[in-house]
RNA sequence: GUGAUUGUAGCUCAGCUGGUUAGAGCGCCAGGUUGUGGCCCUGGAGGUCGGGGGUUCGAGUCCCCUCAUUCACCCCA
């Protein structure tokens, strides 16, 4: 074991690796534009009241899996953003861009930090990449969102996601149905374990989500919150189902869905996928109407969104073998040098080429010439320009095909003419 | 936070019931070809056997502790 070693639940990312980064990144930004939506850029801490609000206070996110920490002795204490809503609905208040365009549509690519143990598909360091549309609170926002979201998946080349959807209904409906199932679920207390019994008293909609096998037939019975929601919420949902109908969008509605976050009203969603092992979400989000009152707006601002794990997503796009194509892009010309006194006109070279737009590696490290054809070689260069006595005093380089083994003896000026024909791959 | 799992060379892994200088493949470096790569051949470098303690004549192998990994629970992306 090395004496240092990446903190736990962090992770390098390489350069074939990164190169698959980049290329969800492109599609991801090329998308974004496509939808209208603008990038933007929050801090990667803010303080901690604002997770609180924006999050929920009862939330497992808030509640225990929070880096913070408090820079000054006396000063307020600052965290470690653990998603992105809260800190995008903070900046839009903060600037009023509301007050400029009534609409705005946001997405990010972002790190976010959450203090759990690390395991398949979960890191205490991770990106998403997400969604914002606030200032309208139409079927039709949110079903964008989605749309916007499942046209990445397929853009990537994904196959077999699962979009599970659900409608919360509005804070009424949630009351009544709060209510009820704090009813329903009160002559259990016997059978219930320690988080539900919690959950009970705080939100008793995330019981519904509980994996407690002994569980199942208690929740099963549980009455729906389907049947608590009244006809606007109704149309609501039936709209967005239907927008995602016309566009060929599957999805199954799920109303056991609840997510884990406070903020989320009406439409909620998920995407899972099949080869992430146990934590199966790729993405989720829904509409959030409260959040910005919540943060201290004196107007509604309501608004959707989604959020997308990179990691996640790329496991997924590995499993189905999507990145088999993907390599890191060669360097055209391997300059090589005979010996080392050729040095000063090896770099001139490399330069001159450079400087044309041609792609070119050269030997660094005074190797011999068999390294450097075998570097030439790892690299999938497809020439080896040379450099050697001959060469140097006439002021011919030689140029040598490494794919087909031809190779000439031209001015440099001739050179580059032949290395930026097309057929020289440039 | 809880449970289980694994920890031997850069990577993937051998190492039988504890017994001489810890191995292989791949990779890396060099040479075979002092102006030419891929294939092949030869050689070489590289290991506190995660760390600490204990049992033993003797520990990579057994015991304890510790650190780390991975997976799962919880929850989420």
């Amino acid at each position: 074991m090395p004496q240092y070693q990446a903190v736990k639940g962090a992770r390098d990312i390489f350069p074939e690796e990164a190169a698959r980064w980049k290329h969800v990144e492109g599609v991801v930004h090329a998308l974004a534009a496509l939808y209208g939506f603008n990038e933007i850029r929050t801090p990667v801490f803010e303080y901690t009241e604002l997770f609180q609000r924006g999050i929920g206070s009862t939330t497992d996110i808030v509640g225990k899996e929070m880096f913070s920490f408090q820079p000054d002795p006396n000063g307020r204490s600052i965290t470690l953003r653990p998603e992105m809503t809260a800190g995008v609905m903070r900046a839009a208040l903060q600037k009023n861009i509301l007050g400029t365009a009534p609409v705005q549509k946001l997405y990010y690519i972002s790190e976010l930090f959450r203090k759990e143990r690390p395991q398949a598909g979960r890191q205490r360091q991770f990106s998403q990449f997400g969604a914002e549309l606030l200032g309208v609170s139409s079927p039709a926002a949110v079903a964008e969102v989605i749309t916007f979201m499942m046209q990445v998946f397929d853009s990537l080349g994904l196959r077999g996601l699962r979009l599970r959807i659900n409608s919360l209904g509005g804070t009424h409906d949630r009351l009544r149905y709060r209510e009820a199932l704090q009813a329903y679920f009160s002559p259990y207390r016997q059978k219930l374990d320690t988080p539900s019994l919690e959950r009970l008293e705080k939100n008793p909609l995330r019981i519904l989500d509980s994996k407690n096998p002994d569980l199942q037939e208690i929740v099963s019975g549980a009455p729906k919150l389907y049947d608590y929601l009244d006809t606007e919420a109704l149309d609501d949902f039936d709209k967005v189902l239907f927008y995602l109908s016309e566009r060929g969008i599957a999805f199954d509605i799920d109303h056991r869905l609840v997510r884990g976050l406070d903020y989320y009203c009406y439409t909620a969603f998920e995407v899972t996928g099949t080869e992430l092992g146990a934590q199966d979400a790729v993405g989720g989000g829904g509409r959030y109407d409260g959040l910005a009152r919540e943060l201290g707006s004196s107007s509604d601002i309501p608004a959707a969104g989604f959020a997308v794990g990179m990691e996640r997503l790329l496991m997924t796009m590995e499993k189905q073998g999507l990145f088999t194509a993907l390599k890191l892009q060669a360097p055209l010309v391997y300059v090589v040098l005979q010996q080392q006194e050729y040095t000063d006109v090896a770099m001139q070279v490399t330069f001159r080429l450079r400087k044309s737009g041609i792609r070119t590696e050269a030997d660094l490290a005074g190797r011999s010439m068999k390294s450097q054809m075998r570097e030439a070689n790892r690299l999938r260069c497809s020439f080896a320009l040379f450099i050697g006595e001959n060469e140097v005093a006439t002021g011919q380089y030689t140029l040598k095909n490494l794919v087909t083994s031809e190779q000439s003896t031209l001015p440099l000026d001739r050179l580059i003419e032949i290395l930026h024909e097309p057929a020289s791959g440039e």
